[in-house]
DNA sequence: ATCATTGCAAAGGCTTTGCATCCCT
DNA sequence: AGGGATGCAAAGCCTTTGCAATGAT
């Protein structure tokens, strides 16, 4: 994660803001993270480790990494905004499972296609969009017998 | 509308509820009312006419729409959870405006077939989804120029 | 009469902000 | 030294709930 460490860091100067160590170790906390963390997520993980970083400290790192474009807020509708690293794919959705709340990435261009489609039907311009699919994953559904 | 006032009547009495002025009221309201109302824009609408009606019974009629199957809720990331009345299609996804909220409905077999595909490729049972495409309505392109 | 409902106000849960202090540059 | 950053606590927002009073059956 060289890249988005550097990003962060050209950032911060870039915009006369400063580079401290709560910053550090939150971005390496959250590269190392599992995927889509709250801030709640985080939070917790690094008061182990790191009992004097604040939630608001967190929660006001989390934006600086949305702003610099190296993670993006989702919403998916349990109450908590959720972080992704934006690295991965060029765009992609995601397939939620209910029980556990395992996240995988999906990306289809055919679905995009068709979202196109159906904005330019109804005469809007497309901006953006969200899409998540909920089920059971395979580990749950071997729980649930 | 006459079948959803009877659908909702009926729960209530099968369920040992009672029917009352205000549950009336805002079901009046809610059918009348333009799509995809949030509990606030019922109760600011209501005001007018009943200011009497406090916002904790809007918001708990509403989720009795919901259990009774003529309202769902719809959360569209804006912060507010919004109602939609179910007459309509079986399913549909929407299609936003980000300038001035409007809110179109599409539905679409060949996105809904993928989304089986995709849940299968992974191993996911699909238990439901959610689908909003985000964009620029004529009218706002319009008045941006 | 009985028990659900109402309206108000207060409590929750998460996000955001104010502010004195701390620390990069 | 100067101004951004931090951590704590408090404020905001929307949703949800407790409770005494009210109302439907």
């Amino acid at each position: 994660m060289r890249e988005k460490t550097q990003i962060f860091r050209d950032y911060l100067t870039q915009q006369g803001l400063k580079s401290t160590s709560q910053r550090e170790i939150i971005l390496d906390a959250f590269l190392r993270c599992g995927s889509h963390p709250s801030t709640e997520d985080l939070y917790l993980k690094l008061r182990k480790k790191h009992p004097n970083i604040g939630y608001a400290t967190v929660y006001r790192t989390l934006k600086l990494f949305s702003e610099c474009g190296i993670a993006a807020s989702r919403d998916f509708g349990d109450g908590q905004t959720r972080y992704e690293s934006t690295t991965d794919a060029e765009h992609h959705d995601h397939l939620i499972c209910k029980d556990c709340g395992a996240i995988v990435e999906f990306e289809d261009p055919r679905i995009e296609a068709l979202q196109e489609e159906i904005a330019r039907q109804h005469g809007f311009i497309l901006l953006s969009h969200r899409h998540e699919i909920f089920g059971r994953c395979p580990l749950c559904q071997e729980k649930a017998g």
